[in-house]
DNA sequence: ACTAATTTCATACAAAAGTATGAGTCCCAT
DNA sequence: ATGGGACTCATACTTTTGTATGAAATTAGT
């Protein structure tokens, strides 16, 4: 937090800086305004931009976790809801059991959702279905 | 790549409105210059964050599928080399013939360091094996 | 209202995963 | 040299997963 304290000092100290240089400058004939006033809005960008990039470290740490989903994606591989669903209790370490338990349906329901699944998805085993659908960014 | 370049548009057109209105003010005897000044600075500092903030999006895809390693937290659970190369093998959707193929060992020798992987990371399956392992920062 | 897709469930079988136990080899540290 | 950790493997058994097939019930869209 003070770095940011610092870092407005910084800036306000860079400010007087280059108002004085104008001033002086103004004083000097063969140096245009407009040139003077460039320079400054340059400087100005430059620190900017270096403010905006340094926001971006700190904002990367909690942005870094964001996984966007592909819903077109899902829509492509004709996934249902409820495939959906059993999906992300597969990616939650959940058994066939458990997931029923959860969703209020049968063990053998499951395996069929799970099975459909596998074929839309093309895996074998539910640890492939899982890492696939993170590669497809259909889950989290 | 052309939305840069209408942006660059924008910062000159920006930097020659905001020169003209210093010119025309440097005519009013009551409006000091360090006010313009300042005035054009802070517009400045504005579009640098703004820019800033804008090359931030394009890194963050890159930089957000950065995950660290917890060297300590292997070391924790005391967990071996061998049964950290099973369990990435676990999390990349390879069944225990297919690890025991990748490790030149048999089938029995796999579901050894499963089992052994299992009790180390209190879990009872290989997909929720696979997820606590991520929650833990032991895998990728 | 009718069709198509979704969801549900069952049975039966095959394959993979997981558990328990015991044991042999290799290495390295005391 | 010896005891312990790591790695290997086997056998036997249980549980979970996955496959195949068929079918009823339930939506949802035309």
């Amino acid at each position: 937090m003070f770095k940011v304290i610092l870092r407005f000092g910084l800036i306000i100290a860079a400010l007087l800086i280059l108002f004085q240089l104008s001033r002086m400058s103004l004083l000097i004939p063969d140096m245009s305004s407009d040139l003077i006033l460039g320079l400054v809005g340059a400087a100005f960008i430059g620190l900017g931009i270096y403010l905006g990039l340094k926001f971006r470290k700190v904002e990367i740490v909690e942005v870094g976790t964001v996984i966007e989903i592909d819903e077109q994606q899902i829509e492509a591989l004709g996934l249902t809801e409820r495939e959906m669903e059993v999906l992300r209790l597969i990616a939650s370490g959940l058994s066939n059991v458990e997931i029923g338990e959860k969703l209020f349906v049968s063990e053998n329901t499951v395996k069929t959702h799970v099975s459909n699944l596998f074929v839309k998805l093309d895996v074998k085993r539910r640890t492939q279905a899982v890492t696939r659908a993170k590669e497809l960014r259909i889950i989290e």
